[in-house]
DNA sequence: ATGATGATTTAACAAGTATCGAACTGTTAT
DNA sequence: ATAACAGTTCGATACTTGTTAAATCATCAT
């Protein structure tokens, strides 16, 4: 029972190819609980990679954060992002091919 | 051997709650060759459902091909759209939870 | 040929977005 | 308490986008 502003909400946060990389690294980075050397998800990680200033990173976190896509907590100084796994499976299943009518989406559409 | 920049172009087209509408009828009526009642996939068809005007469907149309996520064939005076299935495929496996690494996704990531 | 109809192009505009620098908040360390 | 550091908020600005109305193109029917 997917809701389709949500899905389209989710698309425009991951549209922009910035947004697309943090969350492609918060992605690479899930259920490794590794204190290692590699970079991890914080705000000046994300940064380190991406020829953006601090706070262009930080509203793309809040877009991220707000079509759903991934969680944020705050441990003193620092920030960790974490994949919202249930809305990915919803966007699996949105690109599912066996999905082939509206009303499997959605009992209301687009409306808003 | 998914391309990102495809994919973040493809979510571009898809952020556009006109555009996924279009997206979705067009997707609803695959491998459906029914003659019948219902509507088709022209652009009339989707302003009928759409409240906005011929050239703006046609922008939106222009745009799901750009994004590689749909064809077009003109028959006459008449359009029709078909659903690009691979890409839906590429979309699928974007999502798929088995999928843990940047390097799967692309050998050369966003850069431009 | 003429007219009607489906679709496209163009120019314009309002609204939204990505980005930045500067100022600010909060936390840790000295 | 003060300095340093991680992150946020605030304006401002350049750019993009969704939409429209008007004009145009293309095809079909008469």
């Amino acid at each position: 029972m997917t809701d389709l502003r949500k899905v389209a909400g989710a698309f425009k946060a991951l549209s922009n190819p910035n947004r697309l990389q943090i969350y492609l690294e918060i992605l690479n980075r899930r259920s490794k609980q590794v204190e290692s050397s590699d970079s991890g998800c914080s705000l000046s990680d994300f940064m380190a990679h991406l020829n953006i200033g601090a706070p262009t990173v930080s509203h793309h976190i809040k877009e991220l954060v707000n079509a759903d896509l991934i969680t944020v907590e705050r441990h003193g100084k620092f920030m960790t992002c974490f994949l919202n796994e249930s809305m990915r499976d919803q966007l699996h299943v949105f690109f599912d091919s066996e999905l082939n009518t509206l009303s499997d989406l959605s009992p209301q559409g687009l409306t808003t």
